[in-house]
DNA sequence: GTAGGGTTAG
């Protein structure tokens, strides 16, 4: 409510208006008191002086401009069929019924309700007026119909009311928003005059439409022909800076804000802690966040997106709880924008919390909280949870369906992708994305369908029009690999017709790796080097090939070259939850408080594992020690400790979920195996990479990760 | 009595 349009007749603040409010049976104080329900969006107030109206006035009838305040009342607080209803008991509709009816569909998401009751308008031989032409462009341009929305700019034409600027803006949005851009710039180009709005237009949809350069030279070219901006021009210059990360032209227009004491607006602080956000400047967001005079739920939520989008997920959680505390409501935006941090943090209980809350606010059934819901399950491993997500949902769209393949591509399920992904395309509603397919194809990779994965390659831009990307040729590159065509793999990254990526050549690394291809190893692990020197993990991976390959020599020599050159790797550490707190372990970590009963766990778990025929994998201790010492040293990875912390902590029948932050190592992933068979429960490790599913002795990555 | 351009998410 920035300019106040549906306050203007009220002199004092509506709640105290509704309060003091008396029923009087002149029509005049009745039509007020509609007006006032839908200042004050209450519908009950709304239904109940409709009633009153009814009352007092009977037997005549209502006149005409209450009714139109009731069918516009109805409309705008979203209850179609009333407003529709009370339209069609009117014996000769007029033109402001009409367009109240239309204005409120259009309003209220219902766009090609909007253009029906428009069709019908016409049919009945009533001429629309100036009022009539915006909503009808609004909707044309919501339900992304370039074709009706042709048709209306002809009839605003014929009536010589495009000549109105509120008409004239209402055509230049329509034909920015269903792409026809090239009538979009005509018609701006001859517009006998251009106000702030038609400029907003102009930048708002450029930034929409990803050209953000195109935005910040219209806001220049406005300010040249003197016009002065307002509160949406500045909120799109913003969202342009962010788009195209120019963080000093947005943070220079940020001290344009303070002098001209826009910034105390609370859309334009918004637009600016996004800003920050998306440039990374997360101290900057926070400041302006906490220098707000007013605050409002999307500003909470921007601070949210802002710390999970940039890798502060406890952060973010924090907020949403401070938000809570201030007693702002859980929004579907909040909720699913605080689900995907839970998703990031592996935070199953409190993705289940969160859960619960947006059940208790009723957001459960909206696309966006239960896409991010299906996504949070899936990221966070518990499969069944997220299929039951995604069948509870009302409706589904194309993030729905890839966050529940994805969910399957995690597991290495390959099978239930595919034919989740058949469904997909059998329901026929949505069309699948490169992201479907990178899924679809990474999927098969995992669950060695080498077959069906090239065939989905091969023939994706056939059957569903899409091109390949650099990702589905990494896919490619895995898919092979892993089924022990590295050479083919070569081959086919030769011919590849975009230069290789890391993740190209790291996929043949980590190929030749599992195989023990090291010549071919040496070559992909080279190009890796060319792109990234500092990387640790493509070293890593290089000394373990070499390792696993029994080259003692050349596995030292990558880590004394990683030493020399000061690559460092970074600190392994692996997490787990209980009742509410995080516990992270490092590799050798004693600092714990239960560490005694940690290390009887272990020795314990070393004795039966070793009756049971494990063999401590040695070549994983980092260091050059006896190799006793070095079965010592193995059994001190992070992951070992936070497991014996589950089972000495962690009941019976509950499965013990474990995040480490870098890949697996190979013999803590073979105990582990030992592990979930010894104690008879289920482990699910989640790296950086994928999950592993652990029970009876097995794995669900076949080995194979 | 009826109208146009906007901030946050999967």
């Amino acid at each position: 409510m920035t300019d106040g349009a549906s306050f203007r007749k009220l002199t004092f603040p509506p709640t105290d208006a509704y309060r003091h409010m008396l029923p009087s049976p002149d029509p005049e104080s009745l039509a007020a008191a509609v007006e006032l329900a839908v200042a004050i969006r209450s519908a009950r107030l709304g239904r109940a002086t409709h009633a009153a109206a009814v009352k007092y006035l009977s037997p005549r009838p209502l006149p005409a401009f209450l009714s139109n305040h009731l069918v516009n009342m109805y409309s705008k607080l979203d209850l179609p069929t009333a407003a529709a209803t009370l339209l069609s008991v009117d014996p000769d509709p007029s033109v402001v019924t009409w367009t109240a009816l239309i204005s409120g569909s259009a309003q209220n998401g219902r766009p090609l309700s909007a253009l029906a009751h428009f069709a019908a308008m016409l049919r009945a031989s009533v001429r629309p007026n100036d009022f009539t032409f915006p909503s009808a462009f609004k909707a044309a341009a919501a339900a992304r119909q370039p074709l009706v929305g042709r048709q209306i700019h002809a009839s605003s034409f014929k009536s010589g009311l495009i000549d109105d600027v509120f008409v004239a803006c209402g055509a230049l949005d329509m034909y920015f928003k269903t792409g026809l851009t090239f009538d979009a710039r005509t018609l701006f180009d001859e517009m006998p005059q251009r106000n702030i709005v038609a400029w907003n237009a102009v930048m708002t949809n450029a930034v929409l439409d990803g050209r953000p350069d195109e935005a910040i030279k219209a806001f220049i070219k406005l300010r040249l022909h003197g016009g002065i901006p307002n509160t949406i021009s500045l909120c799109a210059f913003l969202n342009a800076c962010a788009g195209a990360s120019y963080s000093s032209l947005g943070s220079q227009l940020h001290a344009f804000m303070i002098q001209s004491g826009f910034d105390l607006d609370v859309s334009v602080g918004n637009g600016l802690i996004d800003f920050y956000g998306k440039c990374h400047w997360v101290h900057e967001a926070r400041a302006v966040f906490d220098e707000m005079h007013m605050k409002n739920d999307v500003s909470w939520c921007s601070m949210v997106v802002v710390y999970a989008q940039n890798g502060a997920e406890e952060e973010a959680f924090r907020v949403y709880l401070d938000a809570r505390k201030e007693g702002i409501r859980p929004t579907d935006f909040n909720v699913s924008s605080v689900l995907t941090t839970c998703a990031g943090l592996s935070g199953l209980d409190l993705g289940r919390s969160l859960h619960a809350a947006a059940i208790r606010s009723c957001i459960n059934g909206n696309i966006f909280v239960g896409s991010a819901l299906v996504d949070m399950y899936g990221k966070c491993g518990s499969i069944r949870d997220a299929e039951r997500a995604f069948e509870e949902m009302p409706e589904r769209n194309l993030i729905s369906w890839n966050a529940l393949i994805g969910g399957y591509t995690q597991l290495g399920d390959a099978h239930m992708a595919l034919t989740v992904f058949d469904e997909m395309i059998g329901c026929g509603e949505v069309a699948p994305s490169y992201v479907t397919l990178v899924n679809v194809i990474t999927a098969c990779s995992r669950g060695g369908l080498t077959k069906e994965g090239l065939d989905l390659f091969e023939t994706m831009k056939e059957r569903f029009g899409i091109e390949p990307r650099l990702e589905h040729y990494a896919c490619v590159v895995d898919l092979l690999g892993r089924a022990g065509m590295e050479e083919r793999a070569y081959e086919f990254i030769k011919t590849m017709p975009v230069r290789p990526s890391i993740s190209v050549w790291g996929a043949l690394l980590g190929a030749c790796r599992l195989h023990g291809k090291t010549a071919l190893g040496r070559i992909a692990a080279q190009k890796l080097f060319e792109i990234d020197p500092q990387d640790s993990g493509n070293h890593v991976l290089l000394s373990n090939m070499f390792a696993s390959a029994g080259r003692w020599v050349e596995a030292t020599e990558v880590r004394k070259e990683m030493k020399d050159v000061g690559i460092k790797k970074g600190p392994g550490c692996s997490w787990i939850t209980w009742k509410n707190v995080v516990h992270v372990f490092q590799a050798k970590d004693t600092t714990h408080e239960m560490n005694d009963k940690i290390q009887a766990m272990l020795a314990k778990l070393r004795r039966q594992m070793q009756a049971a025929g494990y063999m401590p994998d040695t070549r994983y201790a980092l260091y050059d020690l006896e190799e006793e010492e070095k079965e010592t040293e193995v059994l001190q990875h992070s992951e070992k400790l936070a497991l014996a912390f589950g089972l000495v902590c962690i009941p019976p029948g509950i499965p013990i979920r474990i995040t480490k932050n870098l890949r697996v190592c190979g013999d803590c992933h073979c105990a582990i195996k030992f592990i979930s068979g010894i104690v008879g429960r289920e482990i699910i490790v989640r790296d950086n990479n994928r999950f592993h599913y652990f029970r009876d002795y097995q794995c669900s990555c076949r080995d194979y990760w």
